[in-house]
DNA sequence: TTATTACATAGATGTACATCTATATGAGCA
DNA sequence: TGCTCATATAGATGTACATCTATGTAATAA
């Protein structure tokens, strides 16, 4: 039998760095390619690349290939679903658990 | 000038490890004292004592002392304000965000 | 093809941290 | 006072990880 909450784990294991989500943010409503968020952030290429690695596999970034180009964007709906889970399974009481919890976009 | 988002950052730290999100779970809806916790998940009582302190810090959780016992539970105040934040900041065009952005109980 | 640019991967290194055992602290009881 | 139970703290240890330099890979340009 396995520990519970595999995935939101893996969540905020990628959002506990700040350099991760100093690139979060950076990318958050627009796309940036590698180049541009190494000249913004302040660590090396390959650093930045391995952080990329780990949002991607958390599927918190989209990556869009365009000739040498990577760029990147945060993938908005999984960030929050994960806050989502989050909220509903911690704070099930609050209000903001409750604002959520209405039934998504019927008709 | 430091890095922005160290706040976001310490409760992501807060929940990024399984033992931690198992003891947030059991103390979610009510107060456990440190025992009950020990007996609960696979560790002993000095690493989940180390776990509240983690907790503690990143003001996750309240406790009341009674007698020789300490009793823990969730601030499920503080997940939500956190978990708001995080929407905010890397889902701010989500639907979830616009349902949290709705202005806190008028009149 | 060769050179260059953009990004990813490999390997090394230091630090942070999760866990343990041992011990301290502190409250209640005899 | 001394004893026991509940929790916290100290110290040790192994592992995970953030970062770097060096190098691989793939696309474009000359």
């Amino acid at each position: 039998m396995d520990k519970p909450q595999t995935n939101s784990v893996d969540f905020a294991k990628a959002l506990a760095d700040p350099t991760r989500q100093q690139i979060m943010q950076l990318c958050c409503c627009e796309w940036l390619n590698v180049g541009q968020i190494v000249e913004a952030v302040g660590v090396s290429q390959p650093t930045v690349s391995h952080h990329l690695a780990i949002l991607r596999e958390a599927d918190l970034v989209k990556v869009r290939a365009e000739g040498k180009h990577s760029y990147y964007t945060i993938n908005q709906e999984r960030v929050a679903h994960c806050c989502g889970l989050l909220l509903e399974v911690f704070a099930p009481e609050s209000e903001a658990a409750d604002r959520l919890k209405v039934l998504p976009s019927s008709s």
